[in-house]
DNA sequence: CACCATGTTCCTTG
DNA sequence: CCAAGGAACATGGT
């Protein structure tokens, strides 16, 4: 569940839930989720503290925790990797084959899930350093943009991925901010001119936006247990509502008319993962 | 068996 | 020091 409306809607869902809720127990089942912290050392730490409020910065999750007394930190963070997922889970309900941490709330489970064990949930804001503004924000300004573009000869799409130019675009939404800014995926970054790069900061604030509405008024199941319908991000599902649809415009529709001009999506590949894009709407 | 998958970090090379 | 490219991590779906 790893972009950054999917991150936001998480947060928005789970913050009301999970606020105030006192942790009795800890159990971490993969060592490697909370490293550099030993799975001991976790548990001590958590067991007994409150979540209090819950946020968001780029990809990653912030608990904010508050310890019965002593010092410690005071937050907890979170990133999906690639298959992550966080939800309440009825005490009574078989945790899942793939849980990396659970925490027993009482009559119910705070559990993180990770099929693919690339998640994280530690102490370590370290990551946080290296990341680029928060484009939703004020400070992700045409100028920040075109200035962290301006220093590579990369092509765009790549530059996108980079947490460091922007924080919270990933392989989807990289491939749906070019298509709605009609910016070829493969246009060197630096090329690009001042009036091309504000109108890549607005397709890059309405692509977000726009998916983070679609998330937020979608009843959802983060649990997982349900069919794909209830998973957002998964952009498709067989009888979903129209705007399921319609979210995603070029991603994994190779082969597909394009919805604006009828034209082929075509796939390929840059920096070794996979790019769509219409080859007529996306000239340069 | 082959290839693909929402991500990040580390290592090498230039 | 930096930029760029690729492997590694790990599991499952097709």
């Amino acid at each position: 569940m790893p972009e950054l409306p999917e991150v936001e809607v998480l947060v928005r869902h789970l913050a009301p839930i999970v606020r105030g809720r006192k942790i009795l127990d800890v159990q971490v089942y993969r060592a490697k989720t909370v490293a550099p912290t030993s799975p001991s050392e976790f548990a001590r730490i958590l067991r007994g503290t409150r979540f209090e409020e819950v946020s968001r910065r780029g990809k990653y999750l912030v608990f904010g925790i508050r310890a019965a007394q002593r010092s410690g930190p005071s937050a907890l963070i979170g990133h999906l990797g690639m298959t992550g997922r966080m939800y309440l889970l009825d005490a009574d309900v078989a945790l899942p084959k793939h849980a990396a941490v659970v925490f027993y709330l009482g009559r119910e489970n705070f559990v993180f899930e990770d099929t693919r064990y690339f998640g994280r949930l530690n102490f370590d804001a370290r990551p946080f350093q290296r990341l680029g503004p928060e484009p939703l924000e004020v400070e992700f300004t045409v100028e920040s943009l075109g200035q962290a573009l301006a220093r590579s000869t990369q092509p765009v799409k790549v530059k996108l991925l980079d947490q460091s130019v922007v924080a919270g675009i990933g392989n989807i939404y990289a491939s749906e901010v070019l298509f709605r800014a009609r910016v070829s995926p493969c246009t060197s970054a630096c090329r690009l001119k001042a009036d091309r790069v504000a109108h890549l900061r607005k397709a890059i604030r309405e692509t977000l936006a726009e998916a983070i509405e679609c998330g937020s008024t979608v009843p959802l199941d983060f649990s997982g247990y349900g069919d794909r319908e209830g998973h957002f991000y998964f952009g498709r599902a067989p009888r979903a509502p129209d705007f399921y649809e319609k979210r995603l415009r070029v991603y994994d529709r190779a082969g597909e008319p394009c919805a604006r001009c009828g034209c082929t999506i075509r796939r390929i590949i840059l920096a070794s993962r996979s790019t769509y894009y219409c080859p007529h709407c996306q000239r340069t």
